[in-house]
DNA sequence: GCCAACGTTGGC
DNA sequence: GCCAACGTTGGC
């Protein structure tokens, strides 16, 4: 099973917007990065990712899954782009801060500290495993 | 609002 | 194929 990282700024697409379309999910559209788009091309379904809310908040807000492998992306004509859906499983008892996540031992490798403009990113598995704790979920 | 980092574009 | 110019992202 594969972890990931979604990015999403509040005031256009956040957390509540994802609980709100349910177990349907939504697609992960508007994706115009190689870097992002493979890597939602390596998803499968039933991988999870963590719901992070940039520029606003700066914090992992939420546990998503993925519901839909990689299919065109509708709001492109570009055959170059597709996208998966996820759909919102669970919320973090306690939101995870970038500042948090800083800090923490054992997170210094992640991509959101090291890459922070790539979009949709790779999470490892000790990764997801710290997170889930600092966030209150075992 | 600023600006550093990064990705993309296009002229050569 | 190189690289300067440009646009975007996102932390601060």
């Amino acid at each position: 099973m594969g972890f990931w990282l979604f990015k999403s700024e509040p005031d256009t697409w956040g957390w509540p917007d994802q609980v709100a379309r349910g177990a349907a999910g939504e697609e992960w559209h508007g994706v115009r990065n190689y870097q992002a788009r493979n890597n939602m091309r390596a998803m499968q379904v039933g991988d999870l990712g963590y719901f992070y809310h940039s520029n606003i908040g700066k914090e992992i807000v939420g546990i998503v899954e993925v519901c839909r492998e990689s299919q065109p992306d509708s709001t492109s004509d570009d055959p170059r782009w597709d996208c998966v859906c996820i759909r919102a499983v669970q919320p973090l008892l306690r939101p995870v801060t970038l500042e948090t996540c800083k800090v923490q031992p054992g997170l210094e490798k992640m991509v959101l500290i090291n890459n922070a403009r790539l979009s949709v990113q790779p999470v490892t598995a000790d990764e997801w495993r710290i997170i889930c704790n600092l966030g209150g979920l075992s």
